[in-house]
Order: C-alpha cells, then sequence, then structure tokens
DNA sequence: CATATTCGATTACGTCTGTAATCCAGACCA
DNA sequence: TGGTCTGGATTACAGACGTAATCGAATATG
C-alpha cells in the first residue's frame, strides 16, 4: 500500500463502482453495466476507463483484442481518503460539525439514529 | 432562499470562512485574513473573491474606492448542500456507510464516540 | 472473404480551478 | 502635485473534468 489514493472524480466514482462490484471487466461490460444507470455514451464510458488506469486506479491485463481492467485500489480506502478531503474542506477536518449540520437538516427516524449508534459502536476499543 | 446553493471549490471555501466568522469585508480585510493561513497572492485572494461574488456566494455593495462583500449563502446552507452532494457521489446518498467506513478506518476515542452520540440525540421528535 | 462491431489511441472542446500578472483609475501621503 | 498603494477588470495558463467524435486495427460474423 505505498500508492497514495488516486484522486477519484464524480464520473469516476460511477464507474469505480461498477469494477468493485463485479471485478474485471473489459470496457464493453462497464459500459452495458452502466447502460440502464447512465446517459452515457461508450465512448465516454471508455474515456473515464482510460483516466482511471492512467491515474492507476484500475490495472490493466492484455486479454484477446483488448484489455481486462480490475480495480487496482480498494474501495474503502477511496472511500476513506474522499472522506478525509471532504470534511477537510468543509468542516474544518472534524466528523462532529459535519455529523451535527447533517442531523439539523435532515429529519433522521429514530430508526436511523439507532443503526447510527450502532456503527459507532463497532468502533472495537479505543481509550 | 429560491436560490440555490452555488457550488464552492476547495479554494473558495477557504475564503467563504473568512467571510462568515467576520462579515462584511473589504477585499483588502480578506487578504490580511488570509496572510496568516495561506501562501495566496493578493490577486489570487481577489480572484476568489470575484468568482463567489459571480457565483452568487458574495453579495457587493459599492464602498468608498471598492466594494464591500458579505456572504449571500448561509453556511449551515453551504455545508449541507455539499455534505449531500458528497454522499451522493462516494456513498450512494447515505449517511451510514460513510459513518461505518470513517469509524472503520479512524480510532475515536470514547470522548468522541459520546460526543456523536450525543449530536444524533439532538435530532428532536421524529418517527 | 467481406463487412460490421469493438476497443484502444488520439483529438476535441468548453467549463472550472488554482494561481496568479498586467493594466488602470481613484485615494492617500509627502 | 506627483508618487504610492489598493482594488476592480481583464487576461493568462495549465490541469482536471464531463462528454464525447474520429481513426485505425483486430475480431467476430455471415
Amino acid at each position: 500500500m505505498a500508492d497514495s489514493i488516486p484522486r477519484i472524480s464524480d464520473a469516476e466514482w460511477t464507474v469505480m463502482r461498477v469494477f468493485w462490484e463485479r471485478g474485471e471487466l473489459a470496457v464493453g461490460d462497464v459500459i452495458e453495466a452502466l447502460s440502464g444507470e447512465t446517459e452515457w455514451k461508450p465512448r465516454t464510458v471508455q474515456t473515464l476507463v482510460r483516466r482511471l488506469h492512467q491515474k492507476k486506479a484500475l490495472s490493466h491485463r492484455k486479454s484477446g483484442r483488448g484489455f481486462r481492467y480490475s480495480p487496482a485500489v480498494a474501495e474503502a480506502d477511496c472511500e476513506h481518503a474522499a472522506s478525509r478531503s471532504f470534511l477537510g474542506s468543509v468542516f474544518g477536518g472534524e466528523l462532529a460539525p459535519f455529523l451535527a449540520n447533517f442531523v439539523e437538516r435532515e429529519a433522521l427516524t429514530t430508526e436511523e439514529v439507532e443503526e447510527l449508534k450502532r456503527i459507532l459502536d463497532k468502533e472495537s476499543g479505543n481509550t
């Protein structure tokens, strides 16, 4: 895990999620997987795949006429990097103000609150 | 509150925070306020202020030789819009997966967990 | 074999961002 | 009054992003 996490753009997240869900894919597979979800033209998807490969978020493997691509970074790592970056820009890097703002504007149900608390408790034994 | 919230970039957040903390300011005030915090040249700060005014995040008022600017959007609204946008891109729009990923990778102290739970409880009476 | 399809590579193009520099006019200072 | 400082307007410029089109090679298909 020497590589730092590449910065993934909004459109690229959509593509990466396909790879994280389905593993190694050819471009055509990605195009098909996204055909229901987005309006992107095939060339658009291919550009996104190529850029993700350039920035080392996907790796390459020659296969027949083209390549097969697979995730070269872990989803959770990318998510965490994005979270840190977001909290850094918008909330001074802190989780609490984010959460406070969020619950202040969104009506969470008691169910949801309970779920979130359970998640908080999952952080096992610390100080 | 008819205007939708403008999209504020990373560098722009730094500038907006100065306005939210201090209210109406001339460009020079912002430059000075940021001189400790960033390495930005005065022209850079001015460009950011001008762009924020263009995108209606700041309003204008003629004053002497130049203008005084003030926030035209509420901090909490911008934060919430940014949060929604971030969760939408990265976590399928949901808070729980974000929180789960975060606590899984960051060692929160018991103190912190308690604070977060208190925040969650502040969402008053819903279903 | 000939044609249609697919995919990589290259190119495109407008917008947004970060990071300024230049130019100019008005204001303050000596 | 003439210089200096400030701030607005204009311009710059490269890189990221969204959204592709074109070209050309290889492949699958009839």
